[in-house]
RNA sequence: GGGCGGGUAGCUCAGCUGGCUAGAGCGUCGGCCUUACAAGCCGAAGGUCACAGGUUCGAGGCCUGUUCCGCCUACCA
């Protein structure tokens, strides 16, 4: 234990100071082991599971909203007696941290390909130890009270093994496949396909060419319109609909294929648009997914045009019989990138008089989400996870409410991409992740071989058999031939399948642990829903498909953190905020306040240094509150027994502290983080500070009333520490160490009950009378305020009401009075013959005239004349209300029953008014 | 193209199933160093709730249309 000695409740500085308490109370709590889950223990369980951060990444400051949320809730199940356990976790995400790791190479003057797969995986897992722990650091800064003991990383040993259990399991059940030329998303950057939700679409300005294609025949020509020219090369034929009267005699002819000179032909299809462009539509199986179904239906070749990494090979060059036509123009693009190839295809066609039109065209263009990469329909033998026989279950689980999203919009979000979903390319050709647990043996089936077009960064791929031999573990042996010489393949999953299986691999899975029967399915996950098709559907997939539940009961979508001025944070962008320096600079618990408050706003979140300050005050005004307590309640003994007798002061504070209570845990309870942010802050700040240690202060000084605030103040501040803990755990730490315990409370706040909303039993009138005259003082310091009043200066208060049973306490009682002379600085007037200035006094309350010491005639009757002028503006809209007929029949008998008395007071109001003005008029003239 | 969200005070936003005089923070203005806190205290000003219709006794919340902004999604050459 790291405890420095506590400084002395007198000692308290007058300014809290974050950084020093943040890391001595995180030390604390994590050596006596407060953010352990224990299987055993009793309570209700409660889990999360931490949204995976990349491993290798750096805390952002959507990572600060997200984990100081799930803080929140952890902190206050815990608090409420649940058994509640936070896991966290890192995530190896495949291609951002191969990146990032062949970029260090790069700088190096090396490259993987030469390091080699060994070599290189070993680099990167030397990165991920270096950078690995800094994110788990940076949690650990926001007060994260995650069970570390539970850490887990998606390629641990045991999550591996439950990657292998499901990729085998999935594929004994039909559900995995490989397909041997699929048209996938590749990028020629990262040299990988890409799932379809891995693809981002931006609009750019792009051209649409209009290009001729010779008939044969030499009888005309059809034009052809595309926006990337380049693939031309590969087109195997021309598409025109079967019913289109402008190509009646074409279909069936030949057209010559430009620069290359292959000869296509034109086949009819209604796949094609009449209305759209000429009506004729190059087909390019090979680098179109439309166009590679249309070829699959026709029989038509797949001419494959480019490397893996974007630049033209030498296979177009084949005429429609398959022989090499070394002659064609087009074979100077041998070898030239994608983008070399585009413009001088255009300026040939263009040389050759072939190219019709050019115009503007603005189009989505698929960019890889990882670099920004423009990405290529490309074919290559690829993994697949048949997704529809997964997604129904998944579906039908939010459908029927075992899980619900909150705010539950996100269900149709979700629910649209589950029912349009299409199989999941989870194969990546990348050194970096989960490999494919499939072997190939060299000695049978060695003739089923799969090659791509193109493939000599993928060599090793060349060797293998068709014929996979699955399993979870490295095979010995090959089931078939018994030959030994197997191979494994080569591509890795996508970071995602492991992902998908978090919140039960973490907790065990697949063995029947513990931990899996108490904490799953989980309580509550926190995300944003920028991956609930990544990974929130995922793990619904997969939950469904490998444990029969859903993984988790709730999921709760927050926003997006955009900066001030609504960018999106990006590092090329420069604008990101780092959540350390804030830390830094405002403290852990401003920060965590500030994301509280800001939670329940739509899709973004704007985040400003301004809004955090507010909350850095509001921080400083607990810890002043607290010191102001603790300045007085040296001489209370926190063990007496009993509760001395309360004044209503001190029951009214206790009323409002349960009422702030009863809203916070409503509001906690339906993941209304802001309200219950809002509900403490105001009850501590405009309740507590404002009013109560106001009203405690010449309590304090009374022998009487003494013991009362002390206890009060001290059994308020208690609960608002133990409320407010969740929300800002260290500052309630410290002060908490600092506070006089009776008996049963812990020695850290972290660990205590949390409060119970409560309600008052019975009336309490004297209470009711307190509300009033906080009323009353309110309206008195307007009146001095408007009328500039020095503030030291006292005024005669004069209290009138027409029922003199209620005014007779509040004049009369000596403590009330005490109270108001002291927050309103007023004396008392014992008529009311000529009240000077006046306020009007709502439902219920007293009026209050103060006499001014020297008050201005023309500014009082113009005071009036403005309150009267208010009054009759609300009377109008009263006697509109009431003169409705239909009104006093449907309106609900309570609203009609309130109007009536509205309008009543308002009337009664008028007159006093009316007849003050007149008497000031009168003396005035 | 399809879908979703938003337009409320100068700024950033709350406002849950339609029902008291539409709220908060910041900013602004005026007054206070009142012995917990100037990172504070007291008070004030400021809103035709995007626009136009409609439903309703009653609309910032509901319906229709218009408009502006943002996001997601899509194979339209």
């Amino acid at each position: 234990m790291s405890s420095r000695p506590r400084q002395a409740p007198r000692e308290l500085p007058k300014i809290y100071t974050p950084t020093e308490a943040e890391g001595h109370w995180y030390s604390v709590w994590e050596e006596r082991g407060y953010f352990r889950g224990d299987e055993d223990r009793p309570g209700p369980p409660f889990s999360i599971v931490i949204p995976p951060p990349n491993v290798t990444g750096s805390l952002h400051i959507g990572h600060a909203l997200n984990n100081t949320l799930q803080d929140v809730l952890v902190r206050w199940k815990r608090m409420q007696g649940f058994n509640a356990v936070w896991i966290p976790g890192t995530d190896h995400a495949g291609i951002a941290t191969q990146n990032v790791v062949e970029r260090q190479l790069l700088s190096e003057g090396l490259d993987r390909h030469r390091l080699g797969r060994e070599k290189f995986i070993e680099r990167v897992w030397a990165w991920k130890e270096q950078s690995g722990g800094r994110i788990i650091e940076q949690l650990k800064r926001l007060g994260a009270s995650c069970d570390w003991s539970r850490e887990r990383f998606t390629m641990d040993e045991g999550l591996s093994r439950a990657v292998r259990e499901v990729f085998v399991r999935l594929h004994a059940e039909g559900l995995v496949y490989r397909a041997a030329n699929q048209l996938v998303n590749w990028c020629v950057r990262c040299h990988t396909a890409l799932s379809d939700i891995e693809v981002e679409h931006r609009e750019v300005n792009g051209h649409l060419w209009h290009i001729r294609y010779p008939l044969e025949d030499a009888s005309g020509h059809v034009t052809v319109a595309t926006t990337r020219p380049e693939t031309m090369l590969g087109d195997v034929a021309v598409a025109v609909h079967p019913e289109d009267p402008r190509y009646a005699g074409v279909a069936g002819k030949h057209v010559v294929l430009p620069l290359v000179g292959r000869k296509i032909p034109v086949i009819a299809d209604d796949y094609v648009d009449i209305a759209m462009g000429t009506g004729a539509l190059k087909i390019t199986p090979g680098h179109d997914p439309n166009d590679f179904e249309v070829g699959r239906r026709h029989g038509l070749p797949v001419i494959s045009i480019l490397t893996v990494d974007g630049r033209l090979n030498d296979a177009f060059l084949v005429d429609d019989a398959g022989s090499p036509l070394p002659g064609a123009p087009a074979a100077r693009l041998v070898g030239r990138s994608r983008q070399d190839a585009r413009s001088i295809v255009v300026e040939m066609l263009e040389a050759e008089g072939l190219l019709d039109s050019t115009e503007k065209h603005r189009h989505a263009v698929g960019h890889c989400y990882r670099c920004g990469t423009v990405v290529e329909p490309f074919l290559s033998p690829q993994w697949f996870v048949k997704t529809k026989p997964l997604a129904e279950p998944a579906i039908a689980a939010v459908e029927d409410g075992r899980t619900r999203f909150r705010p539950t919009q996100w269900e149709n979000t979700y629910f649209e991409w589950l029912r349009n979903i299409r199989d999941w390319c989870v194969s990546r050709q990348l050194w970096w992740g989960h490999r494919i647990p499939a072997w190939y043996c060299l000695r049978c089936d060695r003739d089923a071989i799969t090659q791509v077009e193109g493939e000599e960064l993928r060599s090793d791929r060349i060797a293998l058999s068709a014929q996979p031999i699955l399993s979870a573990e490295p095979p010995s042996a090959c089931p078939r031939c018994a030959g030994t010489e197997l191979i494994q393949d080569p591509d890795v999953l996508d970071t995602w399948f492991s992902s998908a299986l978090w919140p039960f691999s973490t907790l065990g899975w697949p063995q029947e642990t513990k931990a899996l029967a108490t904490w799953y399915p989980t309580s509550t996950l926190v995300t944003s829903f920028d991956i609930i098709f990544f990974w929130v559907a995922r793990m619904m997939m997969m939950g469904l498909r490998f444990t029969g539940q859903v993984p988790f009961r709730d999921v709760y979508i927050h926003a997006l953190v955009r900066t001030e001025t609504g960018e999106k944070m990006s590092k090329s962008k420069g604008n990101v905020i780092d959540p350390l320096d804030i830390v830094d600079k405002f403290g852990a618990d401003a920060f965590r306040f500030a994301l509280m408050a800001l939670a329940a706003q739509g899709r973004d979140i704007r985040i400003s240094e301004k809004r955090i300050e507010g909350y850095r005050n509001f921080v400083n005004k607990l810890w002043n509150a607290a010191r102001f307590v603790l300045m007085n309640v040296e001489d209370h003994d926190p063990r007496a027994a009993g509760c001395p007798s309360l004044t209503a002061a001190d029951r009214w504070v206790i009323r409002r502290l349960g009422q702030a209570l009863t809203e916070v845990d409503a509001a906690l309870t339906a993941y209304r983080f802001n309200d219950a942010a809002l509900a403490l802050y105001q009850f501590t700040w405009n309740v507590y500070c404002d009013w109560y240690i106001e009203l405690a202060k010449p309590a304090l000084q009374d022998p009487a009333r003494r013991a009362a605030a002390q206890w009060t103040l001290l059994r308020v501040l208690r609960d608002v520490a133990k409320a407010l803990h969740p929300i800002v755990p260290f500052v309630t730490e410290e002060i908490w160490s600092a506070l006089p315990r009776p008996e049963g409370e812990p020695a850290h706040v972290m660990i205590a009950r949390y409060p119970e909303p409560f309600a008052e039993h019975g009336e309490d009138l004297e209470v009711d009378r307190l509300e009033q005259l906080i009323d009353v003082i309110g309206r008195v310091r307007n009146i001095r305020g408007e009328m500039g009043v020095a503030p030291g200066q006292k005024v005669d208060l004069f209290l009138l009401s027409d029922d003199e049973a209620a005014l007779a306490p509040l004049r009369a009682g000596e403590e009330h009075l005490l109270r108001l002379g002291n927050l309103a600085r007023v004396v008392f007037g014992r008529t009311a013959d000529r009240p000077p200035v006046s306020s009007m006094a709502p439902a219920g309350a007293v009026e209050v005239h103060v006499a001014l010491p020297d008050a201005d005639p023309a500014e009082e009757v113009r005071r009036l004349e403005k309150e009267i002028a208010k009054i009759d503006g609300e009377l109008a809209a009263h006697d509109r209300k009431l003169g409705n007929p239909s009104f006093l029949e449907r309106a609900p008998a309570e609203v009609v029953a309130e109007t009536r008395a509205r309008r009543d007071e308002a009337l009664a109001s008028r007159a006093k008014l009316a007849a003050s003005l007149a008497k000031v008029r009168g003396s005035d003239g």
